[in-house]
Order: C-alpha cells, then structure tokens, then sequence
RNA sequence: UGCCUCGUGGUGUAAUGGUAGCACAAGAGAUUCUGGAUCUCUUUGUCUAGGUUCGAGUCCUAGCGAGGCAGCCA
C-alpha cells in the first residue's frame, strides 16, 4: 500500500482550515509520552498523525517526555521511546522532529512562576485538606475551608512547600474556579502535590511536582505547539486546558487541544498496564517480545516501519470508539512484504524424500526467481539432489479429497525442479512413515523445452546434502479470542499455540541472509532474521504467514 | 447519578444539504510452477421517531444505545 500524500481527517480539516485563515505561522504538534513503559501500536497511531501533520503542513513535531510523576519515570524508557519514534519516523518525517526530545521537567521552574503568578491574581490556593476530604468535598461540589486564604498566605505557603517543609499529601495548590462547575475537572483542581521524591532528571531539587493539566498545557504554550492532540479520555480536560491559558492572560498564539480516539485491536489488549503485567508476570519474553504489540516487539518480528504508518492510515482517525480487525494489521503487512520480500524455499518442518531414479552423487544447480512481484529481483540458482526435505504436511498417506500435495501413487512438481511421484513409503517399527520413496519424471524439468505437463500441485523442498539448519520461531496471535478485554482475566485468554520453535532446514542462498532484509518462504509466510541470530545459527522470526485459503478449506471438512 | 463525546454493511472509514463509495473480512469463479499474488463477480449499511427543506447520513428536537471522565496518575 503506498502512502498517500495526504490522508483526510477532521483534525487535518482544522489544521487546513488554521493554515488557510493564517491563525499560526507555523504548525508544532507534539508527542507527549510519558516515560513509564514501551510505546505500542496505539502510540504509533499518534506518532504517525503528529507526524504526519508536521510533514504534509511543513511544521515540526516535538517530542516531549511528559515527566511530572518522579514515582513512576525511568530513564530507561525514555532511551526506548526516542529508538522506537525515530525509527518509527526515518526517512519519512525525521526533518519535522523539532529538536528532540524535550522534556516537561525542564519546564518545572517556568511551571513555578506561572503557578505563583495565579496565586498572586487570586486564582490559586494552598489547600491543607486530605485526598479524602478532598475527594469528598469535590462530589458534593463544597467548597474547601481554605480556599479563602489571603494572597499573601498562599504565597508563602506555597513557598514553604517548595522547600519542603511539609511532609507528602499535606497540602496541594489548587486553582480557584467553580467548586460547584458541572464538569468535574472545574472543580478546584490540584494543580501542585507534595512528593519527597528522586525525579530521573532534576533528581531531589524539587519536592513539589505538577499535575498534569497543568504542566501539560504550560508546556504545549511554552513549546509554541498549535494543536495539541491526545486521546479522548482528555476531553473533559479541555475546558481547564482553556481555563489555565485564560487565566494566566497568556498572549496569542495560543495553543488549542483536539481529541480523537485511541486504537483498539481485535486478538489484543494496549493498555500498558496490561503490557506491563505480561511482562513481569513472564507470560512474554519481555516488552520486545515479537508477540507484543509494543513497537519494539513489532520491529523484532519483522514488522517494517513503513507497514506500521500504511496501518495508520488505513485505520484513519475519528472520535468513533472503534475495534479494529487485527487481519486489516496483518493484511497491510502482506501488501507490502508481497510487494518486497525476496522469496526464498525452506522446510519448517522437514521429512524425507528420496529419489530412486535420480543419480546419487549428482547435483544440479536451478534456476529459481527471487521476487516474481519485481522483475529487478532477479534469479539465484538451488542446488537440488537425489535426496530431499519437503513439508510434513505437504505429504498424507490417505489424504482428504482436493489435496493436490503428495499422495502415495500422486504427482506433484517440485518447484524450479521436477515432476515427482511418490511410488512407496518405507515405515520404523511403529508403522511410522519415515521416508518417501519417488520417481522423478527428467523430461519436467522447470525451465527446459518439455517442462509443459501440467500437475495439479507444486510444493517448495531443499536438497538435503545443501541445506542449511536454522531455529524457526512460529508467532501467532498472542491472545486466542477477538476482545481478550472484554472480561474475565485477559491472561486465560493467551493463545497457548502462540509461539511454536521448530528445527527448519533452508537452501543456501539463505546463509547471506541479512537482517533488515525481509524473505518469504515460498507458500510459507514473511520471514525476518531475529536480533539473537549469530554466524553459526540463524534463527527467523515468522512475521506473517501467507493466506492460506487450502487450510480454512481443510478446516470445513 | 452528573458532565462530555460518539452512533454509516460483520469490521474500519468516505460522502462538508444533491447518485451512500472505498478498504478489510466473508462467499463464488477465472488464472497460477507459491492452495501466495492477480482479475471478475456477489452478500451486507446511514440507531429510532418526528421536524426543517424541492432534496437529510449530513441541519433541528426527542428518545434509544455505546464510550469516556468524576486520582494529590497521565
């Protein structure tokens, strides 16, 4: 699927709609973050719209950690959030990205100032009341006993929690708004909490930190961002977003927030507390697990960066709730491995053959096509022998009808090679088929002047004496039902066939295989080589399979 | 309960008062040295009821349904 130029949304309409009325000289969006987990394929979501607003209306994108809770912020996600944007957004929007990444805690001394600005208008309040009492005064929309503090009083209470003479939870700033407001967040929120507490950047020389509403529309106005884009759950946010700019009399251009939904898929949970708990309860080989939807799971899987902004695009972006099919994902990532991949023949699950007519000792080197969708591709040649690997379940003694594989007294061609014909099957002890005993037709020969018989199926093989052995690793869906989410313990829900190892053999040219490179295994599915490959072992993460309209066939009968 | 938002085929989206279209999925067929890809065809939709209008998916009113928020999280 090629990118379009640009796609169509109604938060791209109010830009166009800014741009044309010259409300800005320039767009800035942002991607805000917050540095307490890996980013996943709902972030890509808001990557690739911030993004792409920065790149279709010539602006910049900044990228912000959103650093405000000291207890739950590490480094160490800030270095995988900026490794999955920029990989995310290379060769693509990476002249947009405006000077990266910033961080909301730089911002704490400014956030100070214009907290005690407020103060000094009348417009903030040092309130000394419990999270309970607050929370309870708040539902019945009654007023803090403090909220009439003297100017004067505020300053240099606010003050004295800055040096930290009070212990966490005792006193909180609020604004002073409507303690009576219909919408909630009105309703005298906190804007500063007491936290005794070791931030990752500014380490121990705050005590106080702000909130969100807070910090986040101060650090939009700061960064001279435009539309500022989050998720629906931050609508009722709006108006106090509004509210902060109003009442601190910041100057235009202001910024202004608009909301679209966030992206739910079908086979899978997002939210990153569920992530997280995947993760430390080990139900996942950590957050880049090829399963996990994280970015960095998708990358290791053999996902591309250009397939993850397709998605973004086919899924468009609205207000609409919506739960997106997991196949449109998979099937934007055939689109283009179809379009790319270098095919390539392995046999994930080997049995053996053995030609009784073919000379032993002889090896004959065929011509085969290495991508029939790119006629640039070119060939390679495939050694091919007397004795072979071909798919376990390319083979069935007494087979369903329709199956066009080998058969015992069937035909079948081997791909670039030869007609085949299975004449006998030589059984162990147990009556265990262990090897297949054929006849080669010479005059099938792909390629030669008499290779026209038609067969009904072609099944792909490596020669034995030539193939190369590789650990595949064979992901699926990493939950078994389509709304894991919706009830129960999402966790029983875990496909239990989602990862299967198998002991492959692949043919030669696979041995230069590099790893930003994408293969299919002919009839097989996408193919990527994982980061724990060395040069003695090779191990492929499968990506996708192919479709597979033989197995949903097999399935009805 | 209050406030906010949203309802277009099974799913995701388009149509900015003027022929309800696209993609995915599903089904049928053609073709094929990948049961892949490609091509053709088919099924299925504007939540309900009123109103405005020559004309409503779109505007208005009411209802119904769904989601979000009500942390000193973001």
């Amino acid at each position: 699927m090629t990118e379009p130029e640009r796609p169509s949304d109604f938060i791209r309409d109010v830009v166009a709609e800014d741009i044309r009325a010259a409300k800005y000289e320039k767009i800035v969006t942002r991607f805000p973050p917050e540095p307490n987990g890996y980013l996943h394929i709902g972030h890509a979501k808001s990557i690739c719209l911030n993004f792409g607003i920065a790149r279709e209306f010539v602006g910049i994108c900044n990228i912000r950690m959103d650093d405000t809770n000291p207890a739950k912020e590490e480094a160490e996600y800030v270095e995988s959030i900026m490794t999955d944007v920029r990989w995310l957004i290379e060769g693509w929007a990476d002249n947009h990205l405006g000077g990266a990444p910033f961080y909301a805690s730089d911002y704490f001394d400014k956030f100070y100032e214009y907290a005690v600005d407020l103060i000094r208008q009348g417009k903030a309040y040092v309130c000394d009341m419990t999270p309970e009492e607050t929370d309870a005064y708040r539902r019945l929309g009654k007023a803090s006993g403090f909220r009439d503090r003297s100017v004067e009083e505020n300053l240099d209470l606010f003050a004295r929690m800055k040096a930290g003479e009070f212990p966490d939870g005792a006193r909180t700033l609020r604004a002073k708004i409507d303690v009576n407001a219909a919408n909630v967040w009105l309703r005298d929120p906190v804007l500063y909490r007491i936290r005794h507490a070791s931030h990752h950047r500014t380490g121990d020389k705050w005590c106080i930190y702000p909130m969100y509403d807070w910090a986040h529309t101060l650090s939009d106005y700061i960064e001279g961002i435009t539309h500022s884009i989050c998720t629906l759950e931050f609508e009722v946010h709006r108006s106090l977003y509004d509210w902060i700019l109003d009442a601190l009399e910041l100057p235009e251009p202001r910024p202004h927030q608009y909301e679209f939904a966030r992206l739910n898929l079908t086979y899978s949970v997002m939210s990153k507390r569920k992530l997280v708990q995947l993760v430390n309860e080990k139900l996942v080989n950590g957050w880049d697990d090829p399963r996990m939807l994280t970015i960095s799971g998708l990358r290791r899987r053999g996902v591309t960066a250009s397939v993850l902004r397709a998605f973004a695009y086919n899924i468009g972006i609205t207000k609409y709730p919506s739960m997106t099919d997991m196949a449109l994902l998979e099937h934007t990532m055939r689109d283009e491995f179809n379009r790319t991949a270098t095919r390539r023949l392995a046999v994930l699950r080997p049995i053996k053959v053995v030609l009784t007519n073919y000379p032993e000792g002889k090896t004959e080197q065929l011509e085969a096509i290495n991508n029939p969708e790119d006629a640039n591709a070119g060939t390679r040649k495939i050694p091919f022998g007397r004795e072979l690997y071909i798919e376990r379940n390319d083979f069935m003694e007494t087979p369903p009808p329709k199956y066009f594989r080998l058969k015992p007294g069937g035909e079948v061609r081997l791909k670039y090679a030869y007609i085949i014909k299975c004449d006998e099957v030589v059984k162990d002890g147990a009556g265990n088929v262990i090897e297949r005993r054929c006849t080669v037709d010479l005059d099938s020969k792909s390629g030669g002047p008499t290779a026209g018989r038609k067969v009904k199926g072609t099944i792909h093989w490596v020669s034995a004496a030539d193939a190369i052995d590789a650990e595949v690793r064979l992901y699926d869906r990493l939950f078994s039902v389509p709304e894991p989410d919706s009830g129960g313990d999402f966790k029983s829900f875990i496909n239990s066939g989602s990862l299967e190892v198998v002991n492959a053999k692949c043919e030669l040219a696979l041995a230069g295989a590099r790893p930003e490179e994408r293969y299919q295994f002919e009839r097989l599915g996408y193919f990527a080589l994982d980061p724990d490959s060395t040069g003695e072992k090779q191990i492929w993460n499968r990506t996708i399979t192919l479709r597979d309209t033989w197995a949903k066939e097999a399935k009805k009968s």
